[in-house]
DNA sequence: TCCATTATATTGGTATGCCAAATTTGAATT
DNA sequence: AATTCAAATTTGGCATACCAATATAATGGA
């Protein structure tokens, strides 16, 4: 474990104000109230404090008091971060289809030059596992940050992110080094890559669509477990 | 401003984090190196830090140090909430009619009835603005939560919460009061509704573009600003 | 020379104490 | 009884001091 004392705290607070029935705008007890309850110096409270902060949770004002700023759900209150690889490659292929059929509109060609080096290193980079993933990062990210749109931008990083966070995934990931998967997806992405080029918005949101599938049914031929439910939306094309 | 102290400093240590051109991996000076720097106390050191770890930007060793998790772009380094408020609904735009397109799949009797409940209250509730603004928050996300996939409501989610932290739209949302908009959106919601109970993706996808289409074109005519650049995507429907 | 062991220094972790802003209290005034 | 204003209290803000874990340097034996 050895995770730091203020998290602890943090979660326990939550814990507390859940059992309270705080509603939103309401005065959390005081830092030393915490304190002395969990038997702790205040600063720690007050660290945990600053993490609910940050959190959006709640709002401290000095000289009054903390405030509730929105309910907590039994999700924030533990990790969010920890959904299935399947969950997570869903949620990719519905919105990074979108972001690369929006990508085909506004796409220069400073973008697909930069698309076109990062396709390059993939096909060469194919032994270093770890370049490889790099360059498979940079593709989908450049595609997002062609649609001009930050949020768009943030909203795939953190997607991409999250995979690394996640543990189940990072067990499938040694599978996947072993296997020579990278250069079935290599294809995709220069399928992809020509859709864009065309701007066929059509045709690049059907190519990022299938990438994703085929990554989602190489993870499923990979892992030995059960399948989560996909309440039969797996292999459903929404485009039929 | 009135703003917490740590906060400024956190920012303060993004910025050193740019200009020292730090890497993924790499030991950021210790807190007492900061304290210094700052001139201030190392528990206001400390709890920017916390504010970092919070943000998933840096990792806190006891004993060892503190090491860059990931990279800092600028987005992060400044305010990331107060993008413009066009750019938002174009995200918005993008990314929710794939989610509704993906919900149409997968929609439940409760969830129809729960979308129904909604759009009473929505009809119900014109005169007041708080009400029917709740109620528009609900139909959006009772959407992204039909899709059952924990990530697309968390993304959904993000994106109208942005919403409110906007400045711009704050000023915006004033007028809207005083227009009879709500009334316009609200057929808007039925015509998507009516899709989803037929569980018709891509006329989903189509109703909800075409809603978001019409707030961008409403929110147009109300801000008396000129636009800022859309690209040519403002009015482009990805369909085509 | 190399490796194991111990001592020292470095670094984050926690507690205590005092300061400043906000709030509450209550006495004085009308 | 209502209002005003100042003193006292409450509450978060910040700094200093010491503790504990880790990393590094020094030491000594094989």
């Amino acid at each position: 474990m050895a995770e730091r004392l203020y998290r602890e705290i943090g979660e326990k607070i939550k814990l507390e104000i859940i059992k309270s029935k705080l509603k939103v705008g309401d005065k959390l007890p005081t830092e030393r109230i915490y304190a002395e309850l969990f038997g702790v110096s205040r600063t720690l409270v007050r660290e945990a404090f600053i993490m609910l902060e940050i959190e959006k949770l709640i709002e401290v004002k000095k000289g009054s008091g903390s405030y509730l700023k929105s309910q907590i759900s039994n999700q924030q209150s533990s990790k969010i971060s920890d959904v299935g690889p399947f969950e997570l490659l869903q949620a990719r292929q519905v919105l990074e289809s979108s972001i690369a059929a929006c990508a085909a509109h506004s796409i220069t060609k400073a973008d697909l030059n930069a698309l076109q080096v990062t396709l390059d290193l993939e096909s060469s980079e194919l032994n270093s596992v770890e370049k490889a993933n790099a360059a498979d990062r940079d593709f989908h990210l450049l595609i997002a940050k062609a649609t001009q749109n930050t949020l768009l931008l943030d909203t795939a990083t953190r997607l991409w992110d999250m995979r690394d966070e996640n543990s189940m995934w990072q067990q499938l990931h040694e599978r996947i080094k072993d296997s020579s998967y990278h250069g079935k997806w290599l294809d995709d992405h220069q399928q992809v890559f020509d859709q864009l080029r065309k701007r066929n918005a059509e045709g690049a949101r059907q190519a990022m669509w299938q990438h994703l599938e085929n990554v989602k049914q190489t993870l499923f031929e990979l892992s030995d477990t059960d399948a989560p439910n996909f309440d039969g939306y797996l292999f459903a094309n929404p485009q039929h």
